[in-house]
DNA sequence: GGTAACGAATTAAACGTTTAACTGTCAATC
DNA sequence: GATTGACAGTTAAACGTTTAATTCGTTACC
């Protein structure tokens, strides 16, 4: 008769009595062997870990959490995730939070700031230890925050840093814009139109209003916005018909990468081309972009260096910092391609 | 004096008995007007919730599911959130269990079996409702999956169905190869490239061999196999060596959207250009093959069905469905495009 | 008026851990 | 050989909920 086996009920999981029980030794040594917050003799240890895997025991963090206090766990909302900024700043966020031992709870808004209360509200519920929010709506859900004061909670890209009660990593936006059109006045173009799904973003205004007030310097050049949607095909009809009536524009801001494609099918469908016909600049530089017999310019966002930033904040925050809050702001890169160059010499 | 105001601890979070005796009622009481399991007292609740407000209170979630063992939790794993298919995949799921009330952990092998091994084992250990995990590897964790026999496991797309002991969703990577070899013969292609990243994915050694075997059947057709690694740029250059030693096939297919890129990249800097010197069939359908030119005809993956499907399973499965594994295998689709039309008559 | 039946609220025992406080044991120090 | 300290292990009390069992009061019924 080796051990005393007390064999656990039939369904039920082993849990730490159980493992206790059949190695002979008190509950407190089997926390010890799987904390290793205190040193036990090696051949108990030995025990322990035969029994637990007897068993199949393995140590249920909710216990352990609500017992300690402690929890390596952080939440993350964000309005969107087939965005293409956003499904990779979670990839980045992700990868940072699990090098550094955290867990991550995940959740999608939707763009619908009800949505985007509840949800919220749900996930805090499991006090996670920090929260990465990238909010759907200038309109922020406060009463949600207050109710976990003493949360660290780092808001990134869609939010209005002077608006926003904590620290805040975001993209230049109004820069981008400002240099964009720039760089298309430069090149002479006199009618610029910006294309964007919706503007009721404020990253999406922002750029508006910086081309606008880079525009406003020159007394002959005029800015059109646009917003089609979010579908595609129906923006490239929409596309098509502005075209009809207001004629061909000397350069095209698409401000987002589905823009960008809506832009280019309705060249395609109407037979004009980038730069011949008129110059284009995307945003949010992807692969496809490169990938083409006429490599598109656009506007790259720092999506890396955006997550990077924010887990920074978020670590220094979790570790006790209470400076002040900070707002991040990162530049974007205009990378020149194909589609603003000068016109080719022949057609 | 209107309440029996007992302040929690200054730095405390309040707790269902601050909020039990601040209202003047038990602890049960409170339980009960936030789970709503039991009917109270119209007046009695008000005060409930009036002090829960003042106190900043809001439930616990950790606590009650340790007392209560329930909880609507489902841990996901992917092996890469950067890829097309996996990130939309998740976006759906993410969805579907938000719908149905479910919270979702997440977490990324980064297709390294060592890192998956662990990172599972931390997930589980908050003992989610279900599971469902798409292997980086053939080479399952079993080890991890004995400590929890009574999960809900669905594994999804990179996952052999015949060696995986819980239900499975894939796509029908053989069928897919197939059909795309089919269509190119019967163009009278006699020369075909399958271009892949690495051939070491299972669902990506389908699709060859499906190809492979649709080609046997000719005894005038040839295909040829080359894995470039997943850095487009690098991949590009790899395939214009591979042009110069072996000449110019009549097909390619190429089996990652980013190959798809690695190929286009390549055919521009050659200036060749599909259908007219060589047909193209690319994988997993995007928004950007079709705002082109020339269109790109494509192998387009269900991943909207693929997620539809795990959820379905895996909801069933935690309802206590126990027939025996269902392993679940759904059809892609040839979108018929430009690259892969007849000749056309003028170049 | 007595009792049964019911509903609403309370009591107190869990859930599976961690951990402060405690008890031995053994070796080193004077 | 007492005293001290260090170390290893145990005891038992939390952590914040839920919930079975219980109490109490009210109403309904004969």
């Amino acid at each position: 008769m080796k051990n005393a086996s007390k064999a656990p009920q039939p369904g039920r999981r082993a849990s730490i009595k159980d493992v206790a029980a059949r190695a002979g030794v008190s509950t407190a040594t089997v926390s010890h062997v799987f904390s290793g917050k205190k040193h036990v003799n090696e051949a108990l240890e030995k025990r322990v870990r035969a029994a637990a895997r007897e068993l199949d025991y393995s140590v249920d963090r909710v216990a352990s959490r609500l017992r300690s206090g402690k929890a390596k766990v952080i939440a993350v909302m964000v309005p969107d995730l087939e965005d293409l900024f956003l499904s990779r700043f979670v990839s980045r966020i992700e990868a940072q939070a699990e090098d550094s031992g955290f867990e991550v709870i995940l959740s999608c808004s939707r763009n619908d700031p009800e949505l985007e209360r509840t949800r919220l509200r749900a996930m805090l519920a499991w006090r996670p230890t920090g929260l990465v929010f990238v909010p759907c709506h200038e309109e922020l859900p406060m009463e949600v925050f207050r109710d976990h004061p003493d949360l660290p909670i780092i808001g990134a890209d869609r939010v209005n840093p002077s608006l926003t009660p904590f620290d805040t990593v975001t993209v230049d936006n109004y820069g981008s814009g400002w240099t964009a059109a720039d760089n298309l006045i430069l090149k002479g173009a006199k009618k610029i139109l910006m294309l964007s799904s919706i503007t009721e973003i404020a990253t999406i205004r922002e750029r508006i209003r910086g081309a606008r007030e880079r525009i406003e310097r020159e007394r002959d050049v005029e800015l059109q916005v646009l917003a089609v949607g979010s579908e595609p095909t129906r923006g490239a009809e929409k596309l098509t018909e502005w075209f009809g009536e207001h004629g061909l524009p000397d350069a095209v801001i698409s401000l987002t990468n589905v823009m960008t494609l809506a832009a280019l099918a309705t060249f395609a469908q109407i037979g004009i081309e980038a730069p011949d016909d008129l110059l284009l600049i995307g945003y949010h530089d992807s692969l496809w972009m490169t990938a083409r017999k006429v490599p598109i310019t656009t506007v790259s966002l720092p999506i890396d260096d955006v997550a990077r930033a924010v887990w920074q904040r978020l670590e220094s925050r979790v570790a006790g910092d209470s400076s002040p809050n900070r707002n991040t702001v990162l530049s974007t890169t205009l990378i020149e391609r194909d589609t603003t160059l000068g016109r080719r010499p022949s057609r």
